[in-house]
DNA sequence: CTGAAAGCGCTAACAG
DNA sequence: CTGTTAGCGCTTTCAG
């Protein structure tokens, strides 16, 4: 590896002037920097980095920590955050803990002793907190997907709302009973949601059913055969409320296969809207979540965080952006009447 | 931040001491461990893997560099890339490029700075000049999705002849014409898939017709209505071959929307098999890749090169490992006859 | 304006 | 078995 005594060597200065016209904060003369320019294009000269960060004690890292990349919600989030991230000259990069939390774990004491700038948690855990422990320890981060209370920063959407949203939607083009797949309630935005669908029950005067709440979920062909059992068990379902979009493909994917219509039989609605939903047959309607602006604020926040912690010495106090959700009425629910 | 020193102080012994224990190599007296064992819990001490990779000069990250999360293809892969490296003590970050050469030599320029051990590129720019003199410069990294020349190391399927067997199996199951949606022909792999398509064809002695390769499909509104165009001017067309499973579902819903139906109409096949193909309607017929293998095989692939270039100073020749795909019939395409 | 020197947190000879 | 010392590549006073 080449470093800056090589620069130096080259250039006929010392390693600290080499090191000043890097920072381009000190004086340095024209000719000077001149000829520790010419060294450093000449050597093909990096500063390395970590060196840097072991020095300064901070880096222009930041971490995205994500359940999976295979749920569909991230890509538009991520790609918020990344945009937000490279504009103030910072790298993100993207951790994957399939919401196991010894590898949430793992993937922070990893980065962090790598001096990862600041950390955002897209990740739902209920378990909280080796992250209230984090913060407390001073480390800037956001949450986008979680909330445990009001002692942390957030960028998040109503859930409860949302799921209102959605159960309201189905309510007023349905005759006939509407289920709920709510998915793993351990995890909070799911009981959240399920509490908005119980909310919109209760408006329209009705109960929310056992029977029609749709546990486990989680587990896509469990929720494929639950679906199934379901709608051959309760004729008079005719519309059902998946908690996220890609558990509404499944259920689709169930009613079909009864040889049920979507939406004449059976309407469907999810919640996110991810990339897919307006490429499947019957195009899902769904209540849209701002994944690229969550991800987008979310960074801001930490950058801000960063700054402020730079400046004070300590962390802000913790606050929470609530952003709006949109219903996206497509093909896979009935008209209003 | 607590560091070695705070331990050494703690338990009353030298740095080295504490640095001995941590790394369990040398001989400690038991006494001392269990002294300096205490220390490290009392203060919950977590070395700084930053001063140990700036000292040793590696680390224990690897990096996967992808075109992006949206590309339902990684998601398999990454899993596969991550079991292995955790299995192998190692912690792996995504990047996205977005098929951005700039954003790519960014990831590269920061994270070997950070003493990156290993990079897997899922990326597929077609130029690899940068990943070229990266390996010269010693780095050890595989490819997944992008092969030129022979001089480097990979893990990939033959593109050219999983795109024969998906052309192959329409030819044998529709009596028209097969148009094929070839994606970025300037991204190797497409330009093998073509070929693939071109061969089939001759084989069943016709040529390949102009009309029917869709370029221009790497956006997804303008494939669908190039799909659409398409399917209006040449009526004899009752075949489709869409380079990805994602193009597939865009070529769907294009088929889908001018009222024709899929297989009877057009019959449509994909490649990957990413995980939707199974839950979208009808469920995509499509030639699978290995993803999950690739991704394990590929950070099996650089760990083994880290080894090599322990013992030998210098990266091993490189290699090709070619995995194989597999057709899977499910109902976008007729029944062969 | 520029060089010398100290030190970020850790490891690895080298003595003892 | 354990402490001392030097140094990884860089930044930052402190002199000059």
């Amino acid at each position: 590896m080449i470093g800056l005594k090589d620069v130096a060597d080259r250039a006929g200065v010392s390693a600290s002037t080499v090191s000043r016209v890097l920072a381009g904060k000190s004086y340095v003369s024209d000719e000077t920097r001149e000829r520790v320019r010419e060294a450093i294009e000449y050597l093909n000269y990096r500063p390395n980095t970590l060196a840097q960060s072991l020095k300064s004690g901070s880096s222009n890292t930041l971490a995205l920590v994500i359940p999976s990349i295979q749920n569909q919600m991230f890509p538009h989030l991520a790609r918020g955050a990344e945009d937000a991230a490279r504009k103030a000259g910072y790298t993100l990069v993207l951790c994957n803990t399939y919401e196991d939390k010894e590898l949430e774990l793992r993937y922070i004491d990893t980065l962090r002793s790598h001096l990862t700038a600041g950390f955002i948690f897209g990740t739902m855990l209920s378990s909280s907190e080796h992250i209230r422990r984090l913060r407390q320890e001073g480390v800037p981060l956001v949450l986008t997907s979680r909330l445990h209370g009001d002692d942390m920063d957030a960028v998040v959407i109503d859930n409860r709302l949302a799921a209102y949203r959605a159960t309201r939607h189905l309510l007023a083009t349905s005759r006939g009973r509407v289920a709920i797949a709510p998915g793993n309630l351990s995890l909070g935005i799911y009981a959240d949601r399920l509490e908005g669908y119980k909310a919109a029950l209760l408006e329209a005067g009705m109960e929310a059913d056992t029977d029609l709440i749709l546990l486990n979920s989680d587990n896509k062909e469990q929720l494929y055969t639950d679906v199934r059992n379901l709608l051959e068990r309760e004729k008079d379902i005719d519309a059902i409320f998946a908690t996220n979009d890609q558990k509404a493909f499944v259920v689709m994917r169930a009613v079909h296969d009864l040889g049920l219509r979507i939406p004449r039989d059976v309407a469907v609605i999810g919640l996110d809207n991810v990339e897919m939903s307006q490429w499947i047959e019957p195009p899902l309607t769904t209540v849209a979540q701002p994944l690229y602006d969550i991800g987008r604020r979310a960074v801001e926040k930490v950058l801000d965080i960063i700054k402020y912690k730079e400046e004070h010495g300590r962390l802000p106090a913790p606050q929470i952006e609530v952003l709006d959700t949109e219903l996206i009425i497509r093909k896979s629910t009935r008209e209003e009447r």
